[in-house]
DNA sequence: TTTTATTTTCAATAAATTTTGAAAATAAAG
DNA sequence: CTTTATTTTCAAAATTTATTGAAAATAAAA
């Protein structure tokens, strides 16, 4: 298999796993170039790369560096943004699962804080706050 | 807060939990409603708690059952069949983590395997070959 | 077998999400 | 300051995904 090929597959699975996951397929995409690039690329080579627009790079690369996941570099004597990903796939597990708690676990955390609340004593009652609660202690 | 508010809140809650990690909100709401349920439910019951077709019921019902977190129960003099959730919550994340890794990391993986056979000895090639071999290492 | 109840399927529709592209904003160079 | 390069925004369009509802299929009862 050539370099190109594989480039691409790996691309591709790797937009489909993050599809499958609650992660934009570009967004994925984009992570995965950054990933297995040894230098840091602008928003140009990653439209390129990708086929896809400035506005919808520009829009990804930024979520992805909100999640902690991509930085911006500073390349002297060049005037567009460059960007990289991290190569240590542990610290990369550890961001994501960070990211996730942060957005998505904190609140049903809430929620199921709140609903132990519910007044009432017939099985229903009994039944609901046992589940709930012992989701609460999983999480 | 009484029993239907909470359990309200907790269903729209669960729902969208499900929707930020690929799951239809649908499905991971009526998973919740079973799993809060003392007695198994009809489709009907479920249709009307939620308030969708028979159709998205049918199917989503059908998707829990596939992922093996959801079981029907023949209820004897009753026509209608009956659903319900397994209430060990450490048995149902053990059981989805099993699905997943089954329908979403297997796939990947495969695809990390075969584009370890690219050819070549550049620096893009030697840096995709690393980064791929250790996000299979990793999974 | 015929009738009635229930479940399943799936094409059409609706809803949600993603993507584009061009204009506006920002930043650097001349 | 003016010009040019680059980035950002966001309404409209395209695409993807979810939902409905009615017909077909299946299963139980009469």
């Amino acid at each position: 298999m050539n370099y190109k090929e594989g480039r691409h597959k790996f691309i591709q699975a790797w937009g489909t796993l993050g599809s499958s996951w609650g992660i934009n397929k570009v967004m994925a995409q984009i992570h995965a170039l950054l990933l297995i690039s040894p230098k840091s690329l602008t928003t140009d080579d990653i439209m390129e790369e990708l086929k896809i627009s400035r506005g919808n790079a520009n829009m990804n690369i930024r979520a992805l560096m909100d999640w902690g996941i991509v930085e911006k570099e500073l390349i002297v004597g060049e005037r567009k943004d460059h960007y990289r990903a991290g190569k240590d796939i542990w610290e990369l597990a550890r961001q994501v699962s960070r990211e996730r708690r942060k957005r998505e676990i904190e609140p049903i955390l809430k929620v199921l804080g709140e609903v132990q609340a519910v007044k009432g004593k017939s099985d229903e009652v009994k039944e609901f706050k046992t589940v709930t609660s012992d989701l609460k202690d999983f999480s």
